[in-house]
DNA sequence: CTTCCCAGCGCG
DNA sequence: AAAGCGCGCTGGGAAG
């Protein structure tokens, strides 16, 4: 069953679909849920109208449809906040970008449509970016699901685009699986949007005390606003001495680039790598005081005040934000955790945090989308650059290591670049994969991921650099074409690791569903950094938790890549706190 | 004053 | 030792 929720200029409104996007023939007429008028008395402290959608919703809930939207984020998370969890979804805008760009429906009505618009929008003064959307607790009230500013998009638009995007997606080039394939992605990107919201609502739990204790032991008691802590106080002192620079402001760089020129320390910047090269009795409180100020002002006391609230730290989770598929987030850094505070994440009482991680999963992924069976057959290994190590680099795990990393990065200088012909002689397969999407990003190809997210087109940089006459600008456009190639070689990588990491929160997220419907104790996902999650689980629920973890991530390397020799191995720690997984 | 970019560093 | 991918956030500093 498909029913598409949409805005409507009087509240919202449902219509059921058929698979392929047309009205239901048993059932084609919307039904519109105005607000304020489904008849449910306000309970105090809620609006009529959120309980009034919530309730029609929960309800609608029960028949287990797949529920389709323009954005998951404009409706998902006031439901979760109502108190409504939903099985299913899918999100338009995402797949529409997905289907847009991929290679596997470049030849469909809808890319080419896609194009055109984008063509357009060139013409067009840029769009007006999208207000941010409120803080956490104040959609509490759940107030205007998607009505935060006029509807955008009528039933019929969003109906018509699911169906242009089912057709696309049938008209799929059925070789190898790309059909499937790619509707598996769009599956797993829905999926994840609402992953995405459930975890954005439930928070990672986070102790304010265990936060505070941290910061006191690094920088000292907290300073009254605007002012240094203790220890940065000290520690700015010394350097204004040692750098005979009574005025210094070492946070400057330009400021403390010329306090050092000064003191005959030649650098050509004052990154840590660079000033270590000194050895100035200067540089040591240096580089302490970089280390402290950036705890201070990125994680200090301003951060737990803005983003930790009733003991969850709850950002925002951007699916889609990044090209290559991986999540970004906005709000609080989500995704830059430092080592230094992770002491702070700590389980509630009888609970346990439960973080794995798909080891290597990188260079794991590209020995399956290689299908480079002597480096399979290395990295039968439960620690993956050993044994390739022990193939082709004599045992040493440091060099394999390095070079299988500039492989994938595209390296050529230094160490890792001198360790490629290496690597390419003993994995010729596992090198040429990357090799050709890179010589086909320089050429201005498009590459695309397992499941079948392509890589934006060539930057306006890049055709520009095309047409260039002189050596001169022949050398740019080399450059810039390298550049894309570095891009585009690490994008088949990076893309297809996030295609296997969406499925494995989606089948985990199915797993842990499983496990409280059955009535049994379950966990919940707090948090997703890549290729690594955490479940808060009561005790009781550890271990099923930790078998649905690993049968996911199983299950991920069948849908991606079907029954192949090459492991996915999870590391799965399970802790009080944070800082003592891994 | 606001807006934008950069340097630097955190994460994978 | 410090190249080679993808991000977000901060304070400083230049531009408007």
């Amino acid at each position: 069953m498909y029913l598409l929720l949409a805005a409507h200029a009087d509240g919202a409104v449902i219509q059921e679909l058929t698979a392929a996007g047309l009205p239901s023939p048993g059932n084609p007429e919307p039904r519109i849920i105005r607000r304020n008028s489904t008849g449910e008395s306000s309970a105090p402290g809620k609006q009529p109208s959120a309980t009034g959608l919530a309730a029609v919703v929960r309800e609608l809930e029960k028949r287990r449809p797949r529920w389709i939207w323009h954005r998951t984020q404009d409706w998902y998370p006031a439901l979760l906040q109502a108190g409504v969890e939903l099985e299913r979804c899918y999100d338009l805008a995402l797949c529409g970008a997905i289907l847009a760009h991929s290679e596997f429906t470049a030849h469909t009505a809808y890319a080419e449509n896609a194009e055109k618009l984008t063509q357009d929008d060139d013409l067009q003064p840029p769009r007006v970016l999208q207000p941010p959307p409120p803080p956490a607790d104040q959609g509490a009230l759940f107030d205007d699901p998607g009505l935060r500013s006029e509807p955008r998009h009528t039933l019929d638009e969003l109906r018509t685009d699911y169906a242009a995007q089912q057709e696309a997606l049938g008209a799929a080039s059925a070789d190898g699986n790309r059909r499937q394939r790619l509707q598996l992605l769009l599956a797993a990107e829905s999926a994840g949007a609402m992953i995405a919201a459930e975890m954005q609502h439930a928070g990672v739990p986070w102790r304010e005390e265990l936060h505070e204790q941290i910061l006191a032991e690094y920088l000292g008691p907290r300073p009254p606003l605007g002012h240094r802590p203790a220890k940065l106080e000290a520690l700015n002192s010394e350097l204004r001495r040692l750098l005979n620079s009574p005025s210094l402001n070492p946070d400057s760089p330009q400021e403390l680039m010329r306090a050092l020129h000064r003191n005959g320390i030649e650098v050509k910047s004052t990154r840590q790598w660079e000033l270590k090269e000194s050895s100035h009795p200067a540089i040591e409180p240096l580089l302490a005081y970089k280390k402290l100020s950036r705890l201070h002002t990125a994680n200090g006391w301003a951060w737990l005040d803005a983003w930790v609230k009733n003991g969850r730290f709850q950002p925002e989770y951007v699916v889609g934000g990044v090209v290559s598929g991986r999540w970004a987030s906005r709000g609080g850094g989500a995704l830059q955790i430092p080592r230094q505070i992770r002491g702070a994440v700590h389980a509630d009482p009888g609970h346990k945090l439960i973080v794995a991680d798909a080891s290597q999963l990188e260079p794991r992924v590209l020995v399956a989308l290689a299908q480079d069976s002597t480096m399979a057959e290395a990295a039968r290994d439960q620690d993956l650059y050993a044994g390739i190590a022990a193939k082709g680099f004599g045992g040493d795990r440091g060099k394999a290591k390095m070079a299988l990393l500039g492989a994938m990065y595209g390296a050529t200088s230094g160490e890792a670049g001198r360790l490629m012909p290496q690597l390419a002689r003993t994995y010729p397969r596992a090198v040429g994969f990357v090799e050709r999407a890179a010589r086909d990003g320089e050429a201005g190809k498009t590459v695309t991921s397992r499941l079948g997210r392509s890589s934006p087109p060539p930057s306006e940089r890049w055709l520009l650099s095309q047409r260039s006459t002189s050596a001169e600008e022949q050398r740019r456009a080399d450059s810039i074409a390298r550049s894309r190639g570095r891009f585009t070689r690490n994008f088949v990588v990076q893309g297809s690791a996030a295609d296997w990491a969406a499925c494995w929160l989606a089948e985990l997220r199915r797993r842990l569903r499983t496990l409280r419907a059955d009535g049994s104790a379950s966990g919940e996902l707090v948090f997703f950094l890549h290729d690594e999650v955490m479940v808060h689980a009561p005790e009781a629920a550890v271990d099923a938790c930790i078998r649905a973890i690993e049968a996911a991530a199983n299950a991920a390397k069948e849908l991606l890549f079907g029954p192949i020799p090459v492991e996915f191995p999870v590391s799965v720690a399970v802790v009080d706190s944070y800082d003592h997984a891994k």
